[in-house]
DNA sequence: AAATTAATTTAGATTTGACTAAAAATATTT
DNA sequence: AAATATTTTTAGTCAAATCTAAATTAATTT
């Protein structure tokens, strides 16, 4: 894998998550999302062309190659590692991690990056439950994680109960769970492995490590 | 403080470095610490006197302003951070982390390094034994640290031992440790608080809680 | 399908940081 | 102190990444 420069991983990066929801990125739309301008965007669209990471043809709009993507990728694993380890770590709250890692993403360092994804004992999802992709490029789309898998302020929806005994479905229905709640890890008890979650209907309040280990969920919106 | 580019603050780093052992820093010398042309060291110093971090005039070598030192400073911070970080937390050997920390260096957000600092524990020396100035720029100047405050995988010189006591000598004589000799922090075992160290002498070896607790050193060459 | 509007690209300029080659200032010899 | 050698600065280029304004291509109206 070839270095590239910051503004170059920026495009990449853009472009890789512009290009879920969307067939074709368009100058225009790259422009705007990276707040420059459309003739900055065709700039380095020839460039990034003539690298082999981009199928481009003018007027035509653009995608990532399946090189450009492996690139992307990793950008992306750097961005969420750093932004794990700024929350769950340095306790920042899970909106000033982006942009932190922002920065700290650009430091391309392979031996680095794997060293920190051991420390932080191989996360699956980042602060927003966002997965993050592993050394090899692979990513877990949009998998259920179990509550006690989520990092610290994290946010994620609930996805789904494994046991469905009428006892967890009064207590989740007490706590006013339910599928589709959007939730967000305060704090862990390491003595109990109990937890302190907050949702949008009520104040913060506490599960115990047996209700934690029966609730899935997916990264919020 | 104002925000730099990194050449700029490479450049603030070498000048602050080359000014310790020199009185007056020449633009040779400077542009062969990093590895650059004559020419854009003078264009570089041009730049740093009109943003007021540089004494120079044409010809007379340069040095630092206050503000510069501080700049110089703030830089050297982060830096020897990261490479406590590295050492301590990823388990870089000490020989590794100057390369990457000359990268994470250049992140300057101050919310991140100072969260960064109290994760560390507000560590006093990064893994060569070098002082780390605090959030308002103070450094100890080349204090005596106890071996019991190194961090891992550090060299150091040993500049005194606080016990005098016969039975002291007798141990540190049978280890070959003298005033002078440099170590290595191989292992921390948090059982006993006991260490393993390396001299250039002999293979590693453990040392106790109580002997480490009595040997203060400064950090290595 | 011609005219209008919108999107994209091209052409040329700017900034930062680096370079080479030549000129100027300072140091060192003899 | 004059001549020579060294150091430093100036002048002019260059590449990366941005911009504005003009030209071109594509899309939409009427």
């Amino acid at each position: 894998m070839l270095n590239y420069s910051t503004s170059e991983e920026n495009y990449i990066k853009a472009i890789f998550h512009l290009q879920a929801s969307d067939d074709n990125v368009t100058t225009n739309e790259l422009a705007n999302e990276l707040k420059t301008k459309p003739a900055s965007v065709t700039d380095m669209m020839k460039k990034l062309k003539v690298k082999k990471l981009l199928n481009y043809q003018p007027y035509q709009g653009f995608r990532l190659t399946s090189e450009g993507t492996k690139v992307a990728l990793n950008i992306i694993r750097r961005h969420r590692l750093w932004e794990y380890f700024l929350a769950e770590k340095l306790k920042f709250t899970w909106d000033e991690v982006h942009q932190v890692a922002e920065d700290l993403e650009h430091v391309t360092n392979k031996k680095l990056i794997d060293k920190l994804d051991e420390f932080l004992g191989f996360p699956r999802v980042d602060p927003h439950g966002d997965p993050i992709p592993d050394a090899n490029g692979k990513i877990e789309i949009s998998k259920k994680i179990c509550l006690t898998e989520l990092p610290l302020n994290t946010t994620a929806i609930v996805s789904s109960v494994s046991d469905q005994s009428s006892e967890i479905l009064e207590l989740l229905e007490h706590k006013k769970i339910t599928i589709g709640t959007k939730l967000e890890i305060k704090k862990k008890f390491d003595f109990d492995n109990s937890m302190e979650i907050k949702t949008r209907q009520q104040p913060a309040f506490t599960i115990s490590k047996q209700l934690a280990e029966n609730i899935f969920v997916t990264h919020g919106s």
